[in-house]
DNA sequence: GGGCGCTGCTTAGCGGTGTTAAGGTGTTCG
DNA sequence: CGAACACCTTAACACCGCTAAGCAGCGCCC
């Protein structure tokens, strides 16, 4: 039976896989066409366009971090998990941070931030102070990543970082990441989460 | 005289002006070369390639934003004051945050985080400390206002947000919005950089 | 002062892109 | 049996980034 013709998530996840393969840049209509086997028109009658396909990119690749604190976690355990969580996410494919940035998850995502909200204003907080809490960590989350891939695909480039010289001109600099990690490392990620959860600590008990 | 031919610079400002008009997505090298009164392959005599024309479009952006704190101002006014400088840099062009997040603004810019960082340091802050602070805000900053102008896009092409049926489906949601400002507001963006600004004084004291 | 070389642009064109129009094939259902 | 629909095809449009080749004007040097 072999189906009927091209179900809407197999394409989906053929363009996560060439994602992978070729980056945000090369992944184009006639390339993931030709991976499914069809000519290139043929993904129009899937989606209405590009973008429809993109944001549909962006739900599936978040679509398995919902969910809310495990068992005896606490509020800041749980915040801790998810944005590592959200982090690995966004690193599991190539230029994960920048398809997210571009597309938009759609109804799913905010019934899952919906359900997050209900989670934190059950732990004592307020709407406002849990909706600031999430956003600031999911904005500073996106944001490290985008830097993060960003230094990845310019290394992998051929930029051969010049450590030595580098740290001639910027001392300070290379005294911090000698210290607290770089900036595309777990440390210094978590070094910048303890920052808002600090904050957000102060905000919760205040 | 009238110079002679294109000043570099004088590309990259009316790259500027003409991403107001047409956005990231409708930036072609073809547009800014009539823009300029000239045929497109000559923008190839000053860049490489567009990518060159981007980064240099992202150095410019970003060039005013250097520079240490007032006289008689505390780390953390300064740090205030500097992060809603550099979000009001990126809200100052159509897709300014995009454009950020995909051009390498180059060796300047490192040079006024290295000035940063040492102001940082004379304050009492390790490198490391200096270096969590400011990529923490900078992140937090940059992703904010990725969503922030991602939402305005969304509203300009006419996705007029049914708030009743929002209100019924994500109460909690709204609730936050009324009670701590829209996700494009000020007020969010003062009380996510609160927390973080929190947290970066609890380390700074310890 | 005549040739040379460099700067800054031109015209022409290549291979690729997203997207649409129109048409065909197979299944399914009245 | 025929109509309707799902799903895909071929053909084409307008545009994209980018390269090759060449041409006008200028300064410099022998």
């Amino acid at each position: 039976m072999a189906q009927k013709g091209l179900a809407r998530d197999t394409v989906v996840r053929a363009a996560l896989e060439l994602l992978d393969e070729v980056g945000l840049e090369g992944l184009s209509m006639r390339r993931l066409a030709a991976r499914l086997g069809v000519q290139n028109p043929a993904l129009y009658w899937h989606f209405r366009d590009k973008q429809e396909l993109l944001d549909e990119m962006a739900r599936e690749l978040l679509a398995p971090d919902l969910g809310g604190p495990g068992e005896g976690e606490s509020w800041r355990e749980w915040l801790t998990r998810r944005a590592h969580r959200y982090r690995r996410t966004l690193l599991s494919h190539r230029d994960g941070a920048r398809l997210i940035a571009i597309g938009n998850p759609g109804p799913d995502v905010a019934r899952g931030f919906e359900l997050e909200l209900a989670i934190l204003t059950g732990l004592g907080f307020t709407p406002a102070q849990g909706l600031h809490a999430i956003a600031a960590i999911s904005h500073y989350t996106l944001g490290f990543v985008l830097n993060e891939q960003a230094a990845r695909e310019r290394q992998a480039a051929g930029a051969g970082l010049d450590l030595a010289a580098y740290a001639a001109e910027f001392p300070l600099t290379v005294a911090g990441v000698r210290e607290g990690g770089a900036p595309t490392s777990d440390e210094a990620f978590a070094h910048g989460l303890r920052l808002i959860l600090d904050g957000v600590a102060a905000a919760h008990s205040a």
